[in-house]
DNA sequence: CTCATTTGACCCCG
DNA sequence: CGGGGTCAAATGAG
């Protein structure tokens, strides 16, 4: 309060720094990652750049004290998943209506992946379940799970809170992994580590749930087709909805490579890029192969995901072999 | 009517 | 004991 009058205080500044830090640093992880992907002529010369700025970025944090969020310590993992298996509550009949939250989930997950972004947006479909004032924050949190919880016992969750002292800005706190086959969680790129060729040019909306992933998660970077029309509020949907909160595409959605660079590289790869659906849900039904757990999809426009995928260039024929399909309206 | 959000109460952990 | 996380009834929106 008392600062009102002139200047931020210093600390207030510093924080605000280092947060702009830290999307920074994750930003340029992900570039980093996208670009020795994409590109890989220029890959030395581009892993040169960015690793320059990646170490001055990182020594800046340093000099701060402060450690990227996400990319090191990344938690996620058991705990999270043991969230579905809490003890069984009870049902102490009548009148006592508190079953029991949790216990077992409540403080004990340590493992989390914290995050600062300024959207909301990371490409999974949440379900607010409260709220709260937190203690010396100005600002309530509020709590999100996984959509697919009920239907799919997803146990990811996460809990967001404006950051003091950037409120244009979001603390994200993850929690727990999603093991939902909805499309809207599924994340649209992975890593090609896999090393998976044909995933150029293929998009499937196999269960890119863990183990089945080989197939076609592995659709590495190509992917994407743009639902014709607006662009530039497409083009941030897009971009916050392939971050999995997880792996390379983890953390500030702001950070992301846009989505037209990438379209670009698909296409050039690809050749043609068949733009699908402009229906959110059309595409879930699709995706599904059956189906059926699909068609919860962000309800508001924010929420929306710039879900996308359709079949590039020459594969589209009938001879799609597995998971892998073209998209033939 | 169905589903998501809000909100107040409950309950566990530190 | 208090704070934080969760539940579930109430309410609203589509």
């Amino acid at each position: 309060m008392a600062s009102s009058g002139g200047d931020v205080p210093a600390q207030i500044r510093t924080s605000a720094a280092v947060s702009d830090l830290i999307v920074a640093h994750d930003g340029v992880v992900t570039l980093r990652t996208f670009l020795l992907q994409l590109d890989h002529q220029r890959a030395p010369w581009a892993q040169q750049v960015i690793e320059d700025v990646l170490s001055r970025v990182s020594s800046a944090m340093s000099v701060l004290g402060v450690t990227s969020g996400g990319a090191a310590p990344k938690g996620r993992s058991p705990a999270a998943g043991s969230d579905a298996a809490r003890p069984q509550q009870s049902v102490s009949s009548c009148g006592n209506k508190r079953k029991q939250s949790g216990s077992s989930s409540r403080r004990s997950h340590r493992l989390c992946d914290k995050k600062i972004t300024s959207t909301l947006e990371d490409g999974h479909v949440w379900r607010k379940y409260g709220q709260k004032e937190i203690q010396n924050s100005p600002h309530p949190r509020s709590y999100y799970r996984c959509t697919h919880k009920s239907d799919q016992g997803c146990g990811a969750k996460r809990y967001v809170q404006r950051c003091d002292n950037d409120p244009s800005k979001h603390v994200v706190t993850y929690y727990g992994e999603h093991t939902c086959r909805d499309p809207s969680t599924i994340p649209l790129i992975v890593p090609a580590a896999a090393g998976d060729h044909r995933a150029n040019n293929l998009i499937s909306f196999g269960p890119a749930n863990n183990a089945a992933a080989s197939t076609v998660a592995s659709s590495s970077q190509a992917y994407l087709a743009t639902m014709g029309g607006s662009t530039a509020a497409a083009e941030q949907q897009l971009s916050t909805s392939w971050c999995t909160s997880d792996d390379v595409f983890s953390s500030s959605a702001g950070s992301f490579m846009q989505v037209d660079e990438l379209i670009g590289a698909v296409v050039g790869s690809a050749g043609l890029i068949s733009s699908v659906a402009d229906h959110r849900g059309r595409l879930g039904g699709v995706a599904g192969g059956g189906g059926t757990a699909s068609a919860s999809f962000p309800p508001s426009p924010n929420e929306s995901l710039g879900f996308v995928v359709g079949s590039f260039g020459s594969i589209a024929g009938g001879d799609d072999d597995d998971g892998m399909f073209a998209l033939d309206p």
